[in-house]
DNA sequence: GTCTATACTTCGATAGAC
DNA sequence: GTCTATCGAAGTATAGAC
């Protein structure tokens, strides 16, 4: 049963300072605290005007994410065809803004089945682009697939990153992180040789 | 300013009742289906006995997390203490009850600072216990500090359980969970030998 | 010592005004 | 095409009944 209420625009300025202060939200206080009403206030616009763009919270949950996943794919693509695909591939990783999202998100899939395969396709290509060009980037350096096979050095990567973010982001803790790092870092220095443009 | 209302005492079966329901909500549905109708509900008892055992929502989450970490440190205690501290570490960090709830209880110390600090304390000491088991773990293999310090083992171990378990869990995807899983545990082979007992 | 009735706040969502 | 006034449901928390 689709409803004939109507709904704004895609290029509104509004819908975009919406999906925005969407994000904010979500980063500085967890999904938990995104509510029509704070979305609003954060966007300077009326709380039922969340409505109008989106009717309903997972649209705009939704909307959200569709708008950061494209973005990081893209993100992650240009990193991955540089002179140092390691060390791109580990850096972009390590963001943090991507990583707290990322575990926002996935908290959110975890009890808003609509979301949910939304999310699990994306993360699916993400993988996907990293094995494709770990693939090339770990043979080229003699890194046979019985040593470590792509698919792994991209798990890897990410468990890295998702457990520092989380314990440096939302605990504040950091105990053994520098030398995780020093040690990723010499192996990826090993590899690739020392890392030489960080852009 | 401290209230003068009364609360029911620790012993009482429905506060056990509380504290379980909460866990079980948490693991279900996340930190924020948690709601103290929800919560009665789930206990089978009225909302209102939920204030009069723990005067704020955040008293419950502090007490649901105290009781979970006191157990969680014991268990990996007795774990540590096996012939095969390694093997034995690797399958407690990978039960998925305990992940979930490390996780949820880290979305929450993001935007709940009365609880945050706690929590840190807690995960300290896990880690600090892992670190102290493998340092003797480890050198008895013949692994110098120089090869992999200690506290970086205990590091990669948590990063990769908690990327699998949500993947896994709130995602429900799987790939390069199987290659990663082997390549651990091949390595885990190569120092302690084929996995003896898993209890 | 244990629990309930209830006040007050904030939520998502819609019908309809401009 | 854009926004507001407002409803019913659900949230936390307290004062007071048993």
């Amino acid at each position: 049963m689709v409803t004939t209420r109507r709904l704004g625009t895609e290029t509104s300025e509004t819908r975009t300072a919406l999906l925005e202060a969407t994000e904010q939200l979500m980063l500085d206080s967890g999904y938990a605290a995104v509510s029509s009403r704070r979305v609003a206030a954060v966007a300077g616009v009326r709380p039922a005007l969340v409505h109008y763009y989106f009717r309903t919270m997972d649209d705009l949950f939704l909307a959200t994410f569709q708008r950061r996943a494209e973005q990081a794919l893209a993100h992650q693509h240009r990193a991955l065809q540089s002179a140092q695909p390691l060390w791109s591939l580990w850096e972009v990783s390590r963001d943090p803004r991507g990583t707290v999202l990322t575990m926002e998100f996935s908290a959110l899939a975890n009890h808003r089945s609509a979301i949910r395969a939304e999310i699990t396709a994306a993360a699916e290509r993400i993988r996907a682009q990293q094995v494709e060009a770990l693939t090339d980037a770990l043979a080229a350096h003699g890194v046979t697939v019985d040593d470590c096979p792509p698919v792994v050095a991209a798990v890897l990567i990410a468990g890295i990153s998702v457990l520092l973010a989380l314990e440096q982001g939302s605990l504040g803790m950091s105990t053994g992180h520098r030398e995780t790092i020093a040690y990723v870092e010499k192996y990826l220095t090993r590899l690739e040789g020392e890392r030489v443009s960080s852009s």
